[in-house]
DNA sequence: AGAAAAAATGACAACCTTGTCATATCCTGG
DNA sequence: CCAGGATATGACAAGGTTGTCATTTTTTCT
């Protein structure tokens, strides 16, 4: 095992100046900085995490509580954390968060004491609660809020932009020549419902068809039992639509079902698109066309956010907003209406 | 930040007593160890975890690799497996499989040197596989097997009983009245797939019916898609069966979205079982009746036998073999057979 | 060129725990 | 009551890193 002694003599400077280099701070000659770089490279020296920890107090344990442990939403969030995690040499502690239970902030402490992370991911319900901002805040806990409904002055964020990924979605389904587009709607205390069905409603309008009506809009509250009984009244009634834009993977499964049962054949008879791409989307047959939301790169960007930040909300830290680009990932479930079913 | 030289003050020992104590060592009369305990308790000590890894070496960590991110049995498990670990004071560190890749070996030995893992858990199917068990070995790795095929001698594992599990939930499916009744087979490869199709067999041949023929046992191959096409062969066909018992949740689904194509209510006019319980069995409609894997166990047991190991595959440890306990869970989707239907 | 300021570097302590080995205390049997 | 062994306890070092502060080297200005 090579030690930061090792590399320092490899490098003959003290072992001083190989932590400043580690840790890239400032006074160290660019020929030194490259020698020990050599010496580091050569040796194939590695710091000793445990070392790094018990000295500067700091733990690399990033932590994250989340809600609903079976949403894909919710699986693929941490999945792609716990990637840029290990990219970025520090790991995941992921706690369970009850939203039903009243006492947030109590949980939110008792997490923080068991875990001892120095930084937390928030994300959506819980990253709009001031009192768990508040709370982080007190404890000196670096926090990131994840697709927050607002941003927060002075906090720093990453999300993605629902509305446009929304009106993109629908160009989408207006371009193959759809004129009744179906939509499933998520929870309504979720901002991004809200901001989806807008950008869903701004494409429509803006391709000269009427706003869409009562029989074209749906709840489907981010809940397949939900969504599918909406997905099915929507079916049901006159005049049905061509295709269906679900708020949510979830609910455009739920929407394969509902068609299912009235023998309505995707894509043929009926296009479904959803949000989210979570892993059900390539699960289903056929595979749905839907949104792809940047969990890669929100992961990314939350873990620099909360490595790069210096200080513990003072005002010397810029807050950054940071917005991941989303992609629309066409798979089977979209085509052309046909001509009799419209 | 109390340490532990404040607890040896206030407990009037030196240090190494406070340690033994917190280490469950011997030669430490009661009284004192009560005495250390009390002053622990007082101070709300906790040990700093930082300096404990470094002194000892070991690390915290428990290192797991899985292979299909989507499958809702690995992000079950991996969920198990994080709030287990919190329990134990330890924590997950997980990497990605490629199980299609043919370096095994290789990936294996990145993801330990990345992680500086001294545990792992290995999961189907790498929990087969000699090699990376040797290469564990021959790092000094302790693993546990996680539903290995076969119990390899000197090794711990830790497993359920799959094929009583699927005996059980046939036999609950013939105690509702069922008398033919499919079965959609997972992937041949994997064991637990044979195993819960001989469960299924044992109980039909039990009860004093003819041995399932071709039309009633289908190839689902833990496939969304390919039990989705196999199910509705088994629908369309003569004779069908009043009830399906699916291998995996997931091949479950599938046979929902067939039956919904078919014009088939459940559980009226068919009733569905699962296997696995992964959070789709609770977000479809009607909610999937199904055998729970016993997930929380299964991960508990892992890492008592992972922390309880005192060498590394020396003969001086006993390997144990842990079947953890399955439960069957009724929910909604399988009632008595309709008599029309019959 | 010389003085002052700035930049670069190094020596050493400190962080908290556990292992080693020495010492103190207790118990047993004669 | 003592010798001797068994048991209980303590003093101290070590582990790899970073922070503090002192020292050396370089740059800048007059």
């Amino acid at each position: 095992m090579t030690t930061i002694i090792d590399v320092a003599k490899a490098a003959g400077v003290s072992i001083k100046t190989v932590s400043r280099v580690m840790n890239n701070q400032a006074n160290v000659r660019e020929e030194t900085r490259r020698r020990v770089h050599a010496a580091m490279q050569d040796l194939n020296y590695s710091p000793n995490e445990a070392a790094r920890r018990m000295r500067s107090g700091r733990s690399s344990a990033i932590g994250m509580l989340y809600g609903d442990p079976s949403s894909g939403y919710q699986s693929r969030l941490n999945h792609a954390m716990m990637q840029a995690c290990a990219q970025a040499g520090r790991y995941l502690a992921v706690g369970l968060f009850d939203e039903a239970k009243s006492e947030w902030k109590e949980q939110l402490e008792a997490f923080l004491d068991r875990t001892k992370v120095d930084s937390v991911v928030l994300v959506p319900p819980m990253c709009d609660s001031s009192i768990l901002q508040e709370c982080l805040n007190e404890r000196e806990t670096r926090f990131v809020l994840l697709s927050p409904s607002r941003a927060a002055p002075g906090v720093a964020a990453v999300s993605m932009d629902d509305q446009r990924a929304a009106r993109e979605m629908t160009e989408y389904l207006l371009d193959l020549g759809h004129r009744r587009i179906g939509h499933i709607a998520g929870n309504p205390d979720h901002i991004a419902s809200l901001l989806r069905r807008q950008g869903y409603e701004e494409a429509i309008v803006a391709a000269g068809l009427e706003k869409p009506d009562d029989a074209l809009v749906v709840e489907g509250g981010f809940d397949f039992r939900m969504a599918l009984s909406s997905a099915e009244k929507m079916l049901a009634g006159p005049d049905r639509p061509t295709a269906i834009f679900a708020a949510s993977d979830d609910m455009a499964a739920a929407a394969y079902m509902a068609a299912g049962r009235m023998g309505l054949s995707i894509p043929e008879q009926l296009s479904i698109a959803g949000f989210d791409d979570v892993p059900i989307a390539n699960t289903i047959w056929p595979s749905l066309t839907t949104v792809a939301q940047p969990f890669e790169q929100m992961a990314v960007e939350a873990i620099r956010l909360l490595s790069g930040q210096s200080s513990y909300g003072g005002s010397d830290t810029k807050a950054e907003m940071i917005v991941a680009p989303h992609e629309i990932v066409v798979r089977g479930s979209c085509a052309a209406p046909s001509l009799q079913v419209h």
